[in-house]
DNA sequence: CTATCCTTCAAACGCTCGTTTGACCGGACG
DNA sequence: CGTCCGGTCAAACGAGCGTTTGAAGGATAG
């Protein structure tokens, strides 16, 4: 990789890291100019504006997470047999490696559990509208699975497994990493924990 | 609005709201004081900051909460063969009665997942120094009855409990009232699928 | 060489922010 | 009566906000 990021780059990973820390109000540009070592007005020549900034900050990451996991769903549904921990593996491990990631995956993940909290309409209208298609095709997949649950009744637990999830990424639950265990560990740890948790509790009894 | 209402609860009531739509720093204390009609310098007489204010507001609520669910939890655990159910009932019931209180309490809710997104180191000390002790609590008290759960695996189940709580009671889940079902009924309904849900996926095998 | 285009820069634009101030009101109390 | 005092008020404070501007680089093409 060359070794000089570009002034986009920079601005966006900045911003990724301060949006994560203090939120999208509470992070102004100048912080995260300053931070990436770029002129202020660099991000309203490269973005526009603040908003559109935000947007292509999710896109940067999420196209890519989109892609990857509904790569893992197709290859799970292609089995003869598709299992509930196969699909579920799909939803979470793509998300697992870009929290990984050596720069900025896990403020990422912090960013992303941020939107989710947010109720402001302009984020939600773009995600919902650039992204919103991968759960619905996720609780597709899912339905024959639990073919004696009814409809509202999984209604309600992908609701509770969509919380659970993005709880967990946002890395403030009680759960701390152990000091003689990596990082890496950590976030396997947490995805094994999860799918079965989640798994357990969609097939509960009706 | 409410002019019986002290000036007090009228902006504790207004910045519930407000902060819940626009986040702690996306809602200017302007905006707080309009809705609630009230001079903007009635903040900072009443108090003292806006940081202050966030505080009060997370403790009008969450010291009744954290007693009732406390008093629930003592009764569950005063019968001779306490259950899953009941102890996960103690905590749950407790906060679906909060999130269905006639003014605010789902607004609240939808504050609290906020708070959950929020890395900001000030609020994060306040609510684990105030109210940390619940979650052990409750952990001391569903730990005899997972025998054979590690004691991390407990702690990140309940992480997840927790979590798939606060975000199916903050209104952007998927799971609507019914037109025909009162919000009583709603309520206890959500209850029941929740600790279901809860209660299996804490069962899974470890 | 000059001309062109993309990018960066310091400075400034209105505007809103949280907070502070000092005056003013009205009931309580001697 | 006058004094006090908790509460409310309009106004202002300095700081920081997102955005815009116009000039200045710097590489490339003719």
């Amino acid at each position: 990789m060359h070794p000089h990021f570009s002034t986009k780059e920079r601005i966006l990973s900045a911003a990724e890291e301060l949006f994560a820390r203090h939120g999208f109000a509470g992070a102004s540009l100048r912080q995260v100019t300053a931070a990436a070592n770029v002129n202020l007005a660099a991000v309203n020549y490269h973005f526009g504006s603040k908003d559109n900034l935000i947007n292509e900050l999710f896109r940067r990451r999420l196209d890519d997470l989109t892609t990857r996991r509904l790569e893992m769903l197709a290859q799970a549904e292609a089995q003869p047999a598709p299992t509930l921990e196969t699909i579920l593996e799909a939803f979470v491990l793509p998300a697992l490696n870009l929290a990984g990631d050596r720069f900025g995956g896990s403020a990422f993940m912090r960013v992303l559990a941020r939107a989710y909290a947010e109720h402001d309409q302009t984020l939600r209208k773009f995600l919902s509208e650039n992204y919103g298609h991968v759960l619905k095709r996720f609780a597709q997949a899912i339905r024959p699975l639990l073919p004696d649950l009814g409809k509202e009744a999984l209604y309600w637990r992908l609701d509770f497994v969509a919380g659970a999830l993005t709880y967990a990424m946002s890395d403030f639950g009680a759960v701390k990493r152990p000091p003689g265990r990596s990082e890496e560990d950590h976030r396997r740890q947490a995805a094994r924990e999860f799918v079965r948790f989640a798994v357990a509790g969609l097939r509960a009894p009706d």
